[in-house]
DNA sequence: AGTGTAAATGAGGACGGTTTTCATTTATAT
DNA sequence: ATATAAATGAAAACCGTCCTCATTTACACT
């Protein structure tokens, strides 16, 4: 049985075809981040007939089980990566929309000082920051 | 001539009522956070007749000239607030959606060297916490 | 292996927030 | 006053996402 199989019946799902497919375009990506539409190309690209609405469907379900996350971009769509069980955030090219994560622990720890000082239990956070990165800084176009 | 026209004026906008009305809302509003539709709303209350689609254009045009700042919170849809010159970040009930604004120092440093470290040249960020507020938790519900 | 049953899928439509279109109205410069 | 560019209203278009419902599939149990 493979890797992914597994991973499927580990996190409750029934191992079916579409997501056995999702599955593995997220593993095999060279893009850790990739929107539904992103992920519904990949499959037309490898010949998978997966209709838009499974996708979103396992996606979610994905991220219901712990095997994703999801990603709310400012103003825009939703991104997803494989969850690898560490905590990050993410900085964001404003020009060629690359993505790189990074954690900061003092940051972590601030926040939680802000939510407790203000009494709110706090759930979760999400920070973002904005840029351009080296590469398009040295296009700079 | 009142404060409203003059802000509009300074802001390269024609003086209509819609505008002027769409700005006292803003000013008066007991809640400093509001979405176009919100604002849509209050109108109707006041009795003024104007659409929803002038609202939201009126509100893009507010926020390309610095009037009020858009937030786009996880999900869902643009809350607006007047824009008074000093950065903050958000904390927001996930129970009743009340909104509390906080600057950190230590998180903007922090921000800032992440973006050196990686190279970006950072144009913004977005920082919210989600949690429960402190009289949600009372209430416990 | 065969089969019943609950769960998953596909296709297309619905949905909600936001934006556009286009004909009409309005603010401002002259 | 008036010309003209800009702003507005109403309705439709849009876009990402989710739902509906008929059909198919995976899995549990013979």
């Amino acid at each position: 049985m493979s890797a992914e199989r597994q991973d499927l019946r580990k996190a409750g799902l029934k191992v079916t075809l579409p997501r056995l497919k999702v599955l593995e375009i997220l593993e095999d990506a060279e893009l850790r981040h990739m929107s539904a539409e992103d992920v519904y190309k990949a499959l037309l690209e490898t010949g998978e007939e997966i209709g838009l609405a499974t996708v979103y469907r396992v996606l979610t379900q994905f991220e219901g089980a712990g095997l994703v996350s999801r990603l709310s971009i400012d103003g825009g769509h939703a991104v997803f990566e494989l969850e690898d069980g560490a905590h990050h955030d993410h900085l964001l090219c404003v020009k060629c929309n690359q993505i790189e994560e990074f954690v900061d622990e003092v940051i972590e720890q601030r926040q939680r000082a802000i939510a407790a000082e203000k009494g709110f239990e706090m759930t979760e956070h999400s920070l973002y920051i904005y840029g351009i990165c080296k590469r398009c800084q040295a296009e700079n176009n």
